[in-house]
DNA sequence: ACTCTAATTAGATAATTTTCTAAATATGAG
DNA sequence: CTCATATTTAGAAAATTATCTAATTAGAGT
């Protein structure tokens, strides 16, 4: 895990609002590009970092991609700044 | 506490560098800033950024300003993004 | 008041990030 | 194969962030 992508991919709030939204389930990258006031390219760039951090993964579905969360690699990055000694949780 | 303003200074690797230094315990600006191979200006905007998002509180002892780690920020902050699906940051 | 040390603020420039429009790629339907 | 839909990639401009040197502020001691 890159611990600078995860950080930098969290950095932004679109980015975490995006983690937001698929915290309820997967979504195309169509439907996820609806809830904001920015093109669908601009878009396109912020899901490219988080697939960078691995924060999310993407499936095919035909003609769209649908992008799932992934939890465990927000938990190792963000554990792994609460404690370096005591990792358990 | 401005979530933004938190992640936006967990961007930074110098930034994460200095919370886990201080993860050791409290320590001066000077001690902090020796630590990297960047100016220590340079290294004051970084603690500025810090200070702004409380993830560090400061003390000044005589003509030196001890940083103090608040892990409690760092709690919430991460803990807001890791939780309940409901929640919006 | 003067000086020394510690640290920050100001101002400028360099580097990076965000955003857009236009073009390209990939998939499925007819 | 061609067309339409979904999405990404390319290239450039705008906005933001990081860094430096020089100047400033703050406290302690002489």
């Amino acid at each position: 895990m890159r611990i600078n992508r995860v950080f930098e991919a969290l950095s932004h709030p679109v980015r975490r609002q995006i983690l937001t939204l698929l915290k309820a389930g997967p979504m195309s990258a169509g439907d996820l590009a609806n809830q904001f006031e920015l093109t669908k390219p601009t878009l396109s760039v912020h899901f490219g970092k988080l697939r960078e951090a691995e924060l999310v993964a993407v499936e095919r579905r035909g003609t769209s991609l649908i992008y799932h969360l992934n939890m465990s690699i927000l938990e190792e990055a963000l554990g792994g700044l609460l404690g370096a000694k005591d990792q358990t949780p």
